[in-house]
DNA sequence: ATAAACCCTGTAGTACACTACAGAGTAAAG
DNA sequence: CTTTACTCTGTAGTGTACTACAGGGTTTAT
């Protein structure tokens, strides 16, 4: 577990592209470290903070939610509900996704259920409808 | 329930701004109408259309899928069983979506519960080495 | 009749999250 | 020692979904 990547190294180890690793140096989320030789030498403590933004994102957090973040993992002096208050904000949103989405769900299968016969007209398939006027289908 | 609005009218009866309208006009997602007097006029239908749009997207569709829903909502020499292999197909989207997000809420809510303590420092905070050590907390 | 409010076309700018070079320098392998 | 692979800085382009004008014309209310 050595401490010097190159940003190859760190993409690589990362599992991103040398491009997003200069992308989050320029963002602010990685520091650009000083070049002792003639390249810039990355730490494993880089590569940690890409595999937190990607797992940040994929849970639903933007770029700058996962710069928060990383702020507070870093200054210390943060409470761990400063913490908690942004993750119960963001399960609220996936709630709200969720629900509606099992909405659409529940239309589709009931559009593709009296979809029986395929002849028939798109005027007098129903799933349009329950999308157009709201209703639960 | 007329049938003779213009653009800003449009724009406020289906909540969205006059240039979002223009926009969709642009991307053909409404048609263009041609005006008869020195304005243009849309019709009730467009604001169904705005609000299916808005739906769609709220649900997680793309600008793209909105528009390709649409298309077979206008055309009705479509036949039911070409609208059917279409709902399959955002069927099969819709529960991958589901599925992920239910992840997502998993992982979230053992992160909140973890986190009982409000007061602990960050460094102590597990919600933020669920994150880091990409293991299902 | 005139002023406010609205509409027209067209172009440019914004935010997000990258992605793709160009042109030059550096490091490592054989 | 030369070739290949990698790195450097910097700028520009992509796609999505708007948002903001500029510089006109039109409608409506008073």
């Amino acid at each position: 577990m050595k401490d010097e990547y190159t940003i190859g190294q760190l993409a690589k180890n990362s599992g991103v592209t040398v491009e997003t690793v200069r992308f989050y140096v320029q963002k602010g989320l990685i520091k650009q470290p000083t070049p002792k030789s003639g390249y810039r030498k990355y730490s494993f403590d880089d590569i940690i903070k890409i595999k937190f933004i990607k797992r940040a994102q994929y849970l639903g957090f933007t770029l700058n939610e996962a710069k928060e973040l990383l702020e507070l993992r870093v200054n210390n002096r943060a409470r761990c509900g400063q913490v908690k208050v942004k993750a119960e904000q963001k399960l609220d949103e996936v709630e709200k996704r969720i629900k509606d989405l099992n909405i659409m769900k529940r239309s589709l299968k009931k559009m593709i259920n009296s979809c029986s016969n395929d002849e028939k007209f798109v005027t007098e398939c129903p799933i349009l409808e329950c999308f157009e006027k709201d209703k639960r289908c």
